[in-house]
DNA sequence: TTTCTGACAACAA
DNA sequence: ATTGTTGCCAGAA
């Protein structure tokens, strides 16, 4: 049957692309809802390679303490707090303030 | 082929 | 409370 797999990385692509508008999610959040709570390094690490894909708003995904960790490894270092705060995001000292507030938790899935 | 590293987070002491 | 170690998967050298 058709029980192919997706890897892990394809699994977080899918979260990661559910994220709403004007909210943002984490690493481990996202981890742990594919059921592997401790595979949140490697969450980021997808990240890292999401830019070969479309339609992936990295920029929403940040650690569990609301700091913009990735940031550095966007085209340029400010563009993800730019984006962030284009959707109506506060971010202070590379950290998202309110960050309860927009919090999105994947386990919604909609 | 093996080895190392990397957008984090949980656990142990 | 803080610090250090462990877990996880994939890609590059």
């Amino acid at each position: 049957m058709n029980s192919r797999k997706e890897s892990f990385f394809d699994k977080v692509y899918t979260i990661v692309k559910k994220i709403p508008y004007g909210k943002v999610t984490t690493y481990g959040l996202i981890a742990r809802c594919l059921g592997t709570p401790k595979s949140a390094r490697m969450v980021g690490y997808a990240m890292n390679s999401s830019h070969k894909f479309p339609d992936i708003p990295a920029h929403r995904v940040v650690n569990r303490n609301g700091l913009l960790t990735g940031r550095h490894h966007f085209f340029g270092s400010s563009l993800m707090q730019e984006l962030l705060e284009n959707e109506g995001i506060i971010i202070i000292d590379n950290k998202i303030e309110n960050f309860n507030n927009v919090l999105w938790n994947p386990s919604i899935k909609n």
